[in-house]
DNA sequence: CGATTCTTTGAAAACAGTCAATCTGTGTGG
DNA sequence: CCACACAGATTGACTGTTTTCAAAGAATCG
């Protein structure tokens, strides 16, 4: 399965062998479960994480035992929760397979050693940081203007993959209106 | 005004003199005056630009000529359109001064060359880009699990400074409100 | 199968948006 | 310095969308 992240590095930048046999030295794999946690609120994030296969999602849960969606990750999608990387406080977030998937893990002190050692792989880095937070800028917009029909219209036409492998309630909570709402803007168009 | 970028750096990272001279011989200073544009939708946006002075905001203008805020800086914070300034397309965002400013501009290959040569500066941006996304994601958070009450209670309690010199209709656009229901929830409470 | 889990549907209630009018404070020009 | 204009904030009545609650179908999994 590192594979898939070795197809993933090599279709963004060009490395040597040595440098990718040393990424692939620090790299694990996780198997998980559907329904199965990455991460739970509390615990402390300390990995860079790449899905390798399946479906992945992180999520909060508010006071009234409900959850809500930010983020879904896919084939070469990157996840984790940055806040907790970042400080070493504990996660807010939790992750957890929406399907049975597959995730390579470099841990916070190996990926920042590969950051120093080989300068492209740094880059790609910063280019994915610089994407993520680009898209999730746009996403606000879509937030903070669009109506329920709107969000998901946008949805659909930017995620078509993920439409067929999610199930609706939870797209409902990514787009943050529920699953009823969701039911019914598929019914009128 | 570089005085101000240079003292937020300085409390980040330890650079030489010769280092901060360099940083400061390709920043320029511009001043806008309330209502000018920093950056219109549709040109290309190759900076980046630090607040040392006033009040920003980004936003869009959907179909009905409704703006949309996506984002307030003030003293010490960064703005831009990462989109146009990655990709080189225009712009689809809008800058403009919420009060009189001044920003301190790099422009990228400068600052491109400047992360090449100064590790330390190399960092900051890392780690500015990390916090950046994490602050972004919490957002999102608020935007699909809060009320409208709940959206402006946070606001307030995240960022006490900006109620204080930011317009009221425009804090509602920010949180994806009319000024109408901001202004009722705050008669409410 | 049998039991969950997920989706759909209906009716009522809550919430936020729209439109229009009024009020307030600020700043400008006469 | 005053009067006026203008932008911003508030208020009221109404409309429309979304949520909530409850129940019934449909799909999926062990």
């Amino acid at each position: 399965m590192f594979e898939v992240l070795k197809n993933y590095i090599e279709k963004r930048v060009a490395l040597t062998e040595t440098e990718l046999a040393g990424i692939k030295s620090v790299t694990t794999i996780k198997k998980l479960r559907k329904k199965q946690y990455l991460l739970q609120e509390g615990d402390v994030w300390s990995f860079h994480a790449f899905v390798a296969k399946g479906c992945l999602r992180t999520y909060t849960i508010d006071d009234k035992g409900l959850e809500h969606i930010i983020y879904f990750a896919i084939e070469d999608w990157w996840i984790g929760d940055r806040q907790s990387l970042l400080t070493g406080k504990p996660a807010t977030f939790n992750i957890d397979a929406v399907e049975d998937s597959e995730v390579a893990l470099i841990n916070k002190p190996n990926f920042e050693k590969l950051c120093r050692d080989i300068p492209a792989f740094n880059r790609l880095v910063s280019e994915i940081l610089e994407k993520s937070l680009a898209a999730t800028q746009h996403r606000i917009t879509a937030t903070i203007s669009y109506t329920a029909e709107q969000k998901y219209q946008q949805f659909l036409e930017k995620y078509p993959d993920f439409a067929l492998r999610i199930p609706q309630h939870m797209i409902a909570s990514y787009l943050g209106i529920t699953p009823e709402t969701l039911s019914r803007v598929r019914k009128r168009s």
